[in-house]
DNA sequence: TTGTATGCGTTATCAT
DNA sequence: ATGATAACGCATACAA
């Protein structure tokens, strides 16, 4: 009999922090000491003890006993609007990945479009003491999110922004790859243009993305004309309406006539009422998507679209948010990375 | 001063079971009763002062703390092979939603296809306690996950088994799947099949889909002909090759030609080889792919997919686990759901 | 029916 | 340098 077992530990269980200080013949302090302030307060010949008795209990820390002893958990909550679209996973990615990479776990919570129950998430998320937000939400109904619902923890937004909440952001210049969208589809001849979006909603991303295509249409104007439209989900008939509407308006002024889409639900929603009209990308309409899906180069001629820095964007939003948890003050900062164009055949001419 | 506050709390505080007794003037057991025991063993009188102090204090237990208490969670461990697959999502939706529905809250470890984090991952969450798991790995490693490693916890297989591995299993019937494939494609007159998987290396829904493939291809012989083809990730060239080969065989034995994708992953593959060579889905080559992407009907004349009840799939693992955690016992179980075939213009004859 | 005391696995504040 | 001991927020056996 080595040590006298305190109580004949069930097998299956864990061992304790109290196994181990038995096991070495110490306290319970000098084993948390060695894992919190080993050189500067130990003795070499004791914390080779207690290090052989952590080996042969195979003992490791409990993250939730230490989370309540300490007031931090060294997780983060990470709630996301719907995990289906490929692009929060893209973001959830390279913000899981740098997570991991500074000591912290993700809580994942998915909205799973319903916005009903971002409170609940943060609520759920704020009992499991996480020590900061990431925050990719529908941003629709505004203060829901509001800086108290965070019980004063700090958050990085991604992608949409909350009127009047304290927060760094992170997100795609928006306005920047509108303008690269633009530019372009003009330098490749087309002069009529049709933006499509998903209902705007009071959605930061997508009034941006409006706001920035007005912007480059101005600029260009009279040569150059432009118009939105707002494609519901299951509105296929809209949708194919206004296709026709922008192909007659480019015969008439002897143009060549463009869609823009707002993102990879739209490109679908438009590839489909394509196949459906049958028309071809670059013979009846050109076509520039923004976000690049790994199909994009199968449909058609290629769909020419641009790719969204996901990975950069959901490392940058952790990196913001582990910089605050290190306790960086300051004003709420803003990250826009920009996008890159990748051209394919649906933004050139074919001939018909 | 309705009630002296024990401590002035810094405001930005949550209020503890401590808070809440002493607004109400009662014990904290009392006040953990009103939660767990409420009717059995509670006055209504205090029952009420209890539970106007929890909503003045906006109360709500501390699941960290509980958890440390009880010795149980409600957190489920849902480890996934790698976040970007869109398989893997679409089940983890399932499955996230039907523990939220039973009261557990998910905690997401992906992998990001690195299938030497395995242990990792259970360790950490293992560490918060999780009370079960949710497997959805790589399957490559033997024993990796042997049952020691998950600290005793139940667990359940998604996709992939674990050799000698207690636990119960869901996934998509492989076999009749397979065989509903290659019905279909039979009937439509094409009659040399190529079945193109990624390299089995022993994960257990590939080789369960080429044994089926086969099966298949053996109970039709002479008059079908069937080879099995392994497409590594960059080799284009080789997939290329294999391809023109099949369409060579086809017409020496006067045989319509037909490729069977083994998931989402080499349908896209498949598809860029297409492109290619100029070749046509429903002309050259037939075309019946595993899985059923959002994409599908825009390639070509629309791809002939077999779709995975994913969200079933999801939901039946999370149900399997829950039953356990309630205490079912028994041998290790299999839960195997039926794929459906979605028909589209790849698995039939387009003129040429 | 309600209160008291103890334990869950840590860390931190004292002593020593 | 090391060891008691009190939190942390909660559940529960035991007393009353």
């Amino acid at each position: 009999m080595s040590t006298r077992a305190p109580r004949p530990k069930p097998a299956g269980q864990r061992a304790t922090i109290a196994d181990v200080a038995a096991a070495a013949g110490v306290s319970k302090a000098t084993v948390s000491r060695f894992f919190n302030h080993r050189e500067r307060l130990l003795s070499p010949d004791i914390a080779a003890r207690v290090e052989a008795a952590i080996a042969m209990l195979g003992y490791s820390p409990s993250p939730m006993a230490q989370a309540l002893s300490r007031g931090k958990s060294r997780l983060i909550g990470l709630i996301v609007a719907d995990i289906t679209n490929p692009y929060s996973v893209a973001v959830l990615r390279g913000a899981e990945k740098a997570c991991q990479d500074a000591g912290y776990l993700v809580m994942l919570f998915n909205l799973g479009n319903e916005s009903g129950r971002e409170r609940e998430a943060i609520d759920a998320l704020a009992g499991y003491q996480v020590d900061g937000f990431i925050l990719n939400t529908l941003g629709r109904g505004a203060g829901v999110v509001d800086a108290v619902a965070l019980h004063g923890k700090p958050a990085v937004l991604v992608d949409r922004r909350h009127a009047g909440m304290h927060a760094d952001f992170v997100s795609l210049d928006n306005a920047g790859a509108m303008a690269q969208v633009c530019e372009h589809l003009l330098d490749g001849g087309w002069h009529e243009l049709l933006y499509i979006t998903e209902p705007q909603k009071g959605v930061s991303t997508r009034r941006e993305r409006t706001a920035a295509f007005h912007d480059c249409v101005a600029a260009h104007a009279p040569q150059v004309k432009g118009d939105v439209f707002e494609s519901e989900e299951g509105d296929t008939a809209g949708l194919e309406a206004a296709l026709r509407a922008l192909h007659q308006r480019a015969r008439r002024g002897r143009r060549q006539a463009a869609v823009i889409a707002g993102n990879a639900v739209v490109t679908l929603r438009v590839a489909a009422a394509m196949t459906q009209l049958g028309w071809h990308f670059g013979r009846e309409l050109g076509f520039v998507g923004f976000d690049d899906p790994e199909w994009a180069p199968l449909i058609g001629p290629g769909l020419t679209t641009l790719a969204q820095p996901t990975d950069e964007i959901g490392r940058a939003a952790a990196g913001c948010l582990i910089e605050r948890l290190r306790g960086l003050e300051g004003a709420a900062r803003q990250r826009l990375l920009p996008g890159e164009l990748v051209v394919r055949g649906s933004s050139s001419l074919h001939a018909t």
